[in-house]
RNA sequence: GCGCCCGUAGCUCAACCGGAUAGAGCAUCCGCCUUCUAAGCGGACGGUUGCAGGUUCGAGUCCUGCCGGGCGCGCCA
């Protein structure tokens, strides 16, 4: 079962092999005039200016051979040569009825599913998340979501941030607040086991303690050069697997993971895997010998790394630092490690790793190491990369107060905004306490993903706290609102025993949902093409808007028999494929609302 | 300095391999609730797509140069 676009797409291409032109430029795209077509094809201006001929004689021998489909209604020539389709209401209700009568709403499946993983990019230990880390949450589940929804197999795993330098930091600014911890971490060392249980002397430890201590280890870590070879020869220690410093750092990951966890799953997040870098860490022995019997080993001023500069290149690429002088393990060294990991537990096909774009020069590294290594092919690993959230001041953003913002904030005060929302409309009034609770939620995080979900992923955006906690116009509420309507009716209609029947449509606003209905194959092929959900979000934006003015202009209950039960077959195909939409980018469905 | 990304309506963002009249939302103004949820619907206003060239029948989109902004450039992740 395949949609109008392509089916058309299809009947012109052929048209265009007919007439010895090549095939695909006969491509069909919805029109940009719905006064004149429902879908255009612009190939005779290409193919004119390839074979030197007469744009409009060229569309018009298409148009001829296209006159006898019966789906087309009329087939024009316009301007310098556009070919205009307009679909007969027979065939717009006979797909709208293959919609209807679709579980996965007239979406279809990749022809040879693959093995992919999503990279969610790492929250990291020790630092609560904030605004900033929205985006690869939000971003990757829908990624992860759309994915599997067009049938590939897709684990998405957090790939914590749990290893490296910054861990020596926090494990020498603990310790020092803390003598205690320092004697324990002393004693363990010497004469402990990784095996035994944390002791109870970390259990002081919080994650509000590792939050203040890290940016001041950090800032003091740049200016004092004593202060900075301690945390690595700490680091050092954590990775050598000295009891005490490993104990201790498992408290770290600890309480970062209980906090994140929270964050997450109030976000509607969440991970097949909760691996970190420090999993990738046993391998990296081996890695490092394979390297060095493959010749890619270098060493540089007392580090060991690899060469990955081309001929070519506009600029000198740095190199992969896979030792350091200290002995460390370096970002690049887990993340080429992990490569190394997922290849043998998984065999992915694609990788997916949805992290902030300013690391793209890191990841063409890597990736670069990776394909020397032969651990991956060109294009089995992707950086899908994403901009970066600044404030009205086009700065990072802050607070009023000048500190970040803490997501697990945003997402309280938005909550907070959607209940009181709830209360001064007067709905949800016969919802019981936890039920409303719940739809506040629901109403709060789809505010949240759809407001960074409806830009393209790759431009840095303006976090607008207004903005992103706004209930009308283009927004989440707006699309849940909607969804909200169309279960109203349906259960309306089910105790009125109206039922739903065979399709037809007559009316504009019948024909657009039709039309509307019929593109949302093309708009997942894309998303998934580009790695981007913002297409998806846009046609679950055009359907709900379709919707609201067919519920407007064409009433249901009220209509004569035949009539009733085709609009309610629309409706509940609309409330299917919005509710399968919004499933896509994260989004829950409640109720009533 | 070198490299990457961006510049579209007052604001925030879209725009499918280069196509017709560049679209939404917000804001402003005007209409629409005794009938299916008005978090809605209809309408108005709003543009030299940063600037200057070039390629093309056709450029927001491709090329060159400038201006403005963001980011990155091995021992943080």
């Amino acid at each position: 079962m395949s949609d109008l676009k392509r089916g058309l797409g299809e009947a012109v291409q052929a048209a265009f092999a007919d007439l010895g032109l090549p095939p695909d430029l006969g491509r069909v795209t919805v029109s940009d005039r719905p006064d004149l077509a429902d879908f255009q094809s612009n190939g005779a201006l290409a193919a004119a200016k390839q074979a030197g001929r007469n744009p409009r004689e060229i569309a018009t021998a298409i148009a001829e051979r296209l006159a006898a489909d019966p789906r087309l209604a009329s087939v024009e020539i316009a301007g310098p040569g556009f070919i205009n389709l307009k679909l007969t209401d027979a065939a717009l209700a006979a797909r709208a009825a293959q919609v209807a009568a679709d579980p996965r709403a007239g979406a279809e499946t990749v022809e040879t599913p693959r093995r992919v993983i999503v990279d969610y990019g790492g929250p990291n230990v020790a630092k609560p998340m904030h605004v900033g880390h929205l985006r690869s949450s939000i971003i990757g589940e829908s990624i992860k979501r759309l994915y599997r929804f067009r049938g590939d197999t897709v684990v998405g795993d957090a790939h914590f941030g749990d290893w490296g330098y910054q861990m020596g930091l926090l494990i020498g600014a603990v310790t020092d607040e803390n003598p205690a911890i320092g004697a324990e971490v002393e004693r363990l060392n010497a004469e402990g086991s990784t095996d035994e249980p944390v002791p109870a002397v970390f259990e002081a430890v919080t994650l509000a303690d590792l939050d203040r201590l890290y940016p001041l280890a950090a800032a003091r870590g740049k200016e004092d050069a004593d202060y900075r070879d301690r945390a690595r020869k700490l680091t050092a220690e954590l990775q050598a697997k000295k009891a005490g410093a490993f104990l201790l750092w498992r408290r770290f990951a600890q309480v970062t993971q209980e906090a994140l966890t929270r964050d997450f799953h109030a976000l509607g997040v969440d991970f097949d895997l909760w691996k970190g870098e420090s999993d990738a860490d046993p391998l990296i022995p081996e890695m490092v010998a394979e390297l060095a019997a493959k010749g890619l080993l270098e060493d540089d001023q007392g580090a060991r790394i690899v060469r990955v500069a081309r001929e070519g290149d506009k600029r000198e690429l740095p190199p992969l630092l896979v030792v350091s002088s200290e002995g460390s393990a370096m970002y690049g060294t887990t993340d080429l490690a992990t490569i190394l990991d997922r290849r043998r537990t998984f065999r992915p096909d694609l990788v997916i790793y949805c992290v902030d774009q300013r690391q793209a020069d890191h990841f063409e590294i890597v990736f670069r190491a990776a394909q020397l290594a032969g651990y991956a092919h060109p294009g089995q690993l992707e950086h899908v990369g994403f901009g970066t959230m600044n404030g009205a001041d086009g700065k990072p953003f802050k607070t009023r107060e000048g500190g970040v913002l803490k997501l697990s904030d945003l997402i309280d005060m938005t909550r907070a905004k959607a209940s009181e929302r709830l209360h001064e409309a007067g709905l949800g009034e016969d919802l019981t306490v936890d039920e409303f609770q719940e739809t506040a939620r629901k109403v709060a995080v789809a505010a949240l993903k759809f407001a960074d979900l409806q830009n393209f992923r790759g431009t840095s955006y303006v976090f607008d706290l207004d903005r992103f906690t706004s209930f009308e116009g283009k927004t989440g509420p707006y699309l849940l609102y909607q969804a909200v309507r169309v279960k109203s009716l349906l259960r309306k209609a089910e105790k009125e025993g109206a039922s739903v029947g065979p399709i037809a449509v007559a009316e504009p606003a019948e024909r657009d949902l039709a039309l509307t209905l019929d593109a949302f194959n093309a708009a997942l092929v894309e998303a998934y093409d580009r790695y981007a959900p913002n297409v998806l979000a846009e046609h679950a934006y055009r359907l709900a808007q379709s919707f609201s003015k067919f519920y407007a202009a064409c009433p249901m209950l009220t209509a004569g028999l035949a009539v009733r039960a085709s609009r309610l077959s629309l409706a509940g195909a609309t409330l299917r494929q919005l509710e399968l939409a919004l499933d896509l980018l994260g989004i829950e469905t409640p109720e009533k609302m």
